[in-house]
DNA sequence: CGCCGTCTTGACGGGAGTCAATTATGGTGG
DNA sequence: CCACCATAATTGACTCCCGTCAAGACGGCG
């Protein structure tokens, strides 16, 4: 079926929040455009229906021409193995834009499927550069720019060879934009099951789940099914930074590096 | 010292290809300019003198205002995880263009170091962007989602479970690079160290260097030092697939055969 | 030749993957 | 309301790939 969720766009103007007033704005395509730029955009720009879990927005190999943003929910972007399965690349929170990664090659390299009940603003690729916009043309290319940043510090956190070392960077990753958007930092619920967090981080499935039970037990964290809750956010910073390099054996040689029971 | 070396650059017009002539062209910022625009580029464009081996070109926390673009040679890219170590997020060959994922904050989040002897041209940003180009601004936004593909690749590369699926994708895509730059994709040699090498695919540089072997044992590849010979590329694509080919049998030590050494 | 950094090779143990069984949850229909 | 099932998640047992430690080989260079 490919995208024809893209198809029969039906515009819910009544409904929808106008630009100038979304408190996403900053977040978006339209954070520094003035009011005329932002009458313009807001012209083009198309306020989706809602799309129930597991609908998908774009995927590989469709032609592109449209960018997303979140306005409520998540998703998830994927690419395909060799073998064809599924690796999670991302995933993306209300304000975050997504297809920047196929304006290159005019083909979306990677596929977008909704996680939960999400709603969506779609920006038309060519009808946005007929905007003869300075501050939308250099907006775009910092947003792509951040989003090469974001997937630097996620091959970073990949890097990191213990399992909780990469579930507790994930979830203080994931604490920060919420903070970030104004919700609670310490408290939220996950939009993905365990094995899109195992596929994400690059660990089985089980292995979520039991360091989601070690991360439990030792009182960092509750979590009851979707539902989290971070009851240290510092030591599961401290967590999720913590390596302890070669060197501090050599410095104190026969210590019992307890690297699990610390937390 | 920071980015010092970035100072007293010198600019050798006498020795320096024009981009008019430069084969490497179409792969650069310079791909779609008219001739008009091209001039107007050249002109704001430094070539650079040749860097050494460990030779820094910008840093983490440096102030953006340059990009580059490998002339000659190779160099790396890498953050700092959170204890201090670095992880490579990137090989760079003739033709890539670097620094692009600072734009976006104005400050590298990444630091690039030259593996051997390198050229590059430099491209002060605030002098690009005073050339008034559609073609220039457009191919700028192709470029960054380009590598935000790429980085997604990369990152699916790291899901692969096995060491030497890694190894494998690792040297296909190497030779796949050299193969479109006009070099041998069957021959070439690393400019990386198997540190390096490991860095990049979360292995230990035992592992890297075990992989080598028993690549080398199975006949695929001849690597002596930095040297390496592709003498089965289609079969090393199979295997970085995680297909396997039927005739082909890499022997671990120490391992029954009989679950994942068919091959 | 000795020093040093890079790379290779061997031995060993552990963290996480795999397989499997159990429980919890949610949706559906009788 | 409960039986029924599918999916998701947990937990246990076991295996094994690869990281770690250690020693040695191989240049390159003064």
């Amino acid at each position: 079926m490919g995208s024809s969720k893209t198809d029969n766009v039906v515009s819910i103007k009544s409904r929808q929040v106008s630009c100038k007033d979304c408190r996403l704005r900053k977040f978006c395509l339209a954070a520094d455009l003035n009011v005329k730029e932002l009458g313009m955009f807001e012209g083009i720009t198309q306020h989706r229906r809602s799309l129930e879990r597991g609908a998908r927005v774009f995927h590989i190999g469709d032609r592109f021409n449209t960018l997303y943003t979140v306005r409520t929910g998540s998703l998830k972007t994927y690419t395909l193995t060799p073998d064809g399965r599924e690796k999670i690349i991302g995933f993306y929170l209300p304000g975050d834009l997504i297809g920047l990664d196929a304006m290159g090659s005019g083909i979306h390299g990677s596929s977008a499927e909704v996680l939960e009940t999400t709603t969506l603003c779609a920006i038309p690729f060519n009808r946005m550069s007929s905007i003869q916009s300075k501050s939308l043309q250099q907006r775009l290319l910092n947003l792509a720019s951040e989003q090469i940043q974001t997937r630097d510090r996620h091959i970073t956190l990949l890097g990191k060879e213990r399992a909780d070392q990469r579930l507790a960077s994930f979830l203080v990753h994931l604490a920060d934009r919420f903070k970030a958007l104004g919700y609670s930092a310490k408290q939220f619920n996950l939009s993905m099951s365990r094995a899109d967090i195992g596929n994400y981080l690059n660990l089985a499935i089980e292995t979520v789940s039991r360091v989601f039970a070690k991360l439990r037990s030792s009182g960092l964290i509750n979590v009851d099914r979707r539902q989290l809750r971070i009851n240290n956010l510092e030591k599961l910073r401290c967590l999720a930074a913590a390596e302890i390099p070669k060197d501090i054996r050599i410095i104190w040689p026969g210590t019992n590096l307890n690297r699990h029971s610390q937390y």
